[in-house]
DNA sequence: ATGGCGGCTGAGAGCCGA
C-alpha cells in the first residue's frame, strides 16, 4: 500500500508577519510538511497554537530578528532533530532535521553571502562545505533523505532571467554554483527538474522595481532528493500565487509530491 | 534593475536580505 506525502519549503520573511498567509495556504494545498525559513522569531513567540487548530504540529529554531527555521507537519517528527550542521558552533537559526518514518527532513536557510568579495561570501562556502560532509553521512543513515529550503543560489542560467548580468554576483557565481553541484554529485536531485516546466520558472523576485510583475527573478529555493527517494517524486511545482498577495513575502512556495 | 522594498530594532535611521 502507497500513501503520498506533499512536502513543501517557503521563506515566509517573517512569521509574524506572514502567518495568515501561511495558515491560508496550509488549509488550501493541505501538505504533508512545510519546512519554513526565516520565521525571525524567537522560540518563546513561535506561533504554535494556531498551527495546530490548522492541524499541524510544529518543531522550530529560531531567534531574535533574524534567521529562523521551523518544520510543520501533519504527523509529529518521529525524532532524530537537529539544529546544527555537526561540529558547527553557530548562534544562527539556519538547520531543522528531524526524521518523519523512514524519510528524514533537513530544512536550510543557506546564508546569503551578500558579495563575493566578503567575509559573509567565505562564511557561506564554507558553511556550504560543512553541509557537503554532513549530508555524505546523513546519506549513509537516511537512503530516504529531502534536502530542501532557501539555497540562495541559482544553480544554473535558466535559473536566471539575466544570467549574463548575474554571472559573477552573488546567488550565480561560479563557486556557489559549483557548491551546488557538488550537492547533487553526492546523489541529490533536484526535483523540479525531474518534470517539463514553464519557461523562466522563479522562487524569488526582488521587492524593488516591479520585480514580480516583470518576472524578474531568481530560482534560489529547492527541494532535493536522494537517489532512493528521486524516482518516487511524481511532481515538483512553484507556487507563484502568494507572491502576488498583498504584503507577500518576497519568495514563493515550493512543492514535491512523492509516492512512498 | 541594485537608491528605488520591506523586514527587523527601538523609537532614529540603519542594518540586512537576495
Amino acid at each position: 500500500m502507497s500513501t503520498t506525502m506533499k512536502i513543501a519549503s517557503w521563506n515566509v520573511n517573517s512569521l509574524r508577519v506572514r502567518l495568515p498567509q501561511v495558515l491560508d495556504w496550509l488549509q488550501r494545498q493541505q501538505p504533508d510538511i512545510l519546512a519554513l525559513q526565516e520565521t525571525k522569531l524567537p522560540d518563546d513567540q513561535f506561533p504554535l497554537e494556531p498551527l495546530q487548530e490548522a492541524g499541524y504540529t510544529a518543531l522550530f529554531a529560531g531567534q531574535k530578528s533574524y534567521n529562523g527555521v521551523a518544520l510543520l507537519s501533519r504527523s509529529a517528527a518521529s525524532g532524530a532533530t537537529i539544529t546544527d550542521l555537526p561540529g558547527m558552533d553557530d548562534p544562527q537559526r539556519r538547520v531543522l532535521g528531524a526524521a518523519f518514518g523512514e524519510l528524514y527532513v533537513l530544512n536550510l536557510y543557506v546564508p546569503n553571502g551578500q558579495a563575493p568579495d566578503s567575509d559573509k561570501f567565505d562564511y557561506k562556502l564554507a558553511w556550504l562545505n560543512r553541509l557537503n560532509s554532513f549530508l555524505v553521512e546523513q546519506l549513509q543513515h537516511y537512503p530516504r533523505l529531502i534536502v530542501l529550503g532557501d539555497f540562495n543560489i541559482a544553480p544554473e542560467e535558466r535559473d536566471v532571467h539575466d544570467p549574463k548580468a548575474w554571472e559573477n554576483s552573488v546567488l550565480f557565481s561560479p563557486p556557489e554554483r559549483a557548491a551546488f553541484r557538488a550537492l547533487l554529485d553526492l546523489g541529490l536531485t533536484d526535483t523540479f527538474r525531474l518534470f517539463p516546466q514553464p519557461q523562466a520558472s522563479y522562487s524569488w523576485w526582488d521587492y524593488r522595481m516591479n520585480a514580480f510583475r516583470r518576472n524578474i527573478g531568481l530560482r534560489i529555493d529547492h527541494i532535493l532528493a536522494s537517489s532512493a527517494l528521486a524516482p518516487l517524486c511524481r511532481n515538483a511545482t512553484i507556487d507563484k500565487a502568494p507572491r502576488a498577495l498583498e504584503r507577500p513575502s518576497d519568495h514563493a512556495p515550493v512543492a514535491a509530491e512523492f509516492t512512498l
